[in-house]
DNA sequence: GTCTATAACTCGATAGAC
DNA sequence: GTCTATCGAGTTATAGAC
């Protein structure tokens, strides 16, 4: 049920309220104050479960990568036929986005601030394969059914409009003067607009 | 000529290095001394020249948005063909974010922090106005040259495709495996791929 | 205008009582 | 496990000599 505090263990607290604290600023303008303020709690107990604010920050870094990554490898390696995959794409990507709208900024900003190894910590050594959708995309052109296209800016086009809208929402509102509601009208008419978009492109 | 140091200004060479740290770094994650040792002078300096931390990032903050904003406006508002415009904008536009690769990552995330009002900050009170291109489409799905086509949509698909791949640069080499020079060779294709692709994707 | 020195403050982290 | 109190490092900003 939906208890939003009682039953909740401090863990659970804490990473509830880091969460929401980290991505709304960061990791250098995030305070452990303001953390455990939005958890109900004391500064000292985040010390207590998680040592220190580096080590609370990477595993709020992680959870949020993987909700975005993990998605993408699935569809580059799902057996789909191409026209379903891409519809399946979109509408799915740009669901979850809809639903945590704040965490690909969060993430790619991170990503870029972060010089190492992300893939050992995200994905554990192994990051995801574009070689099977490459070669669908190949044998599709050679069969006839789509343009000559180049499958690496085919996935890039494909992220590109699922994601962009959502970290570029501030932009998006000034240029075409849109409220809250309208904006997330758009995106739910993304849901299949992009898919339909791509797919006039590369058709024959 | 390329004096980089000598016959820059004290004013000129903090701003230079306030860029850089800011865009490199963000508001919260920039120190003073940064600024300070990246411009070769001392830290009271920067105080004496622009009074403080958060005044001398408005200016930057300023700088940057000014940079990628008006680009869209007059691309809003010109006068060519609809085609010529989807083709000169993404070509140019691809070309800036490839001189200015932080850019849009530093503009949007900080847009995304604060809450007030950029409208008043970065065009003094009117927002670009997309009538005009919208009112272009509507014209040329009525001549039938294009298939229906909302027009928001189309924008957004447009600018997405021109800067998420900056923004999504980190992800975008770990899923494909490119090397710095292999992802600079994409971009610079994509300045005419990203024109075909669109006005493949609306045209009859 | 430019520097050194330092005040004033913020923040992550720890000690220690309960 | 959870709290209060506090330390110590690091940061913005200013005072004042040159």
């Amino acid at each position: 049920m939906v208890n939003k505090n009682k039953d909740q263990s401090t863990e659970e607290k804490i990473l509830a309220a880091a969460k929401k604290v980290f991505i709304e600023k960061g990791m250098a303008g995030a305070r452990m104050q303001d953390i455990a303020d939005e958890a109900g709690i004391n500064k000292a107990l985040l010390h207590y479960y998680f040592r220190s604010k580096e080590k609370l920050f990477q595993v709020i870094f992680k959870a949020a990568a993987g909700n975005l990554f993990p998605r993408i490898q699935s569809i580059l390696t799902s057996n789909l036929p191409l026209f379903d995959k891409i519809e399946q794409f979109t509408n799915d990507y740009i669901e979850i986005v809809i639903e945590n709208p704040y965490l690909p900024l969060f993430v790619l900003n991170e990503m870029n601030k972060q010089r190492d190894n992300f893939i050992e910590k995200i994905f554990g050594g192994k990051p995801p394969e574009m070689h099977l959708l490459a070669a669908q995309i190949e044998k599709e052109v050679k069969k006839g059914t789509i343009k000559k296209t180049s499958p690496g800016h085919l996935i890039i086009n494909m992220i590109s409009m699922c994601i962009f809208p959502f970290i570029g929402k501030p932009m998006i509102q000034i240029i075409m003067q849109l409220d809250e509601l309208q904006f997330r009208n758009m995106m739910e008419q993304r849901k299949k607009l992009v898919s339909t978009f791509i797919i006039d492109s590369i058709k024959k």
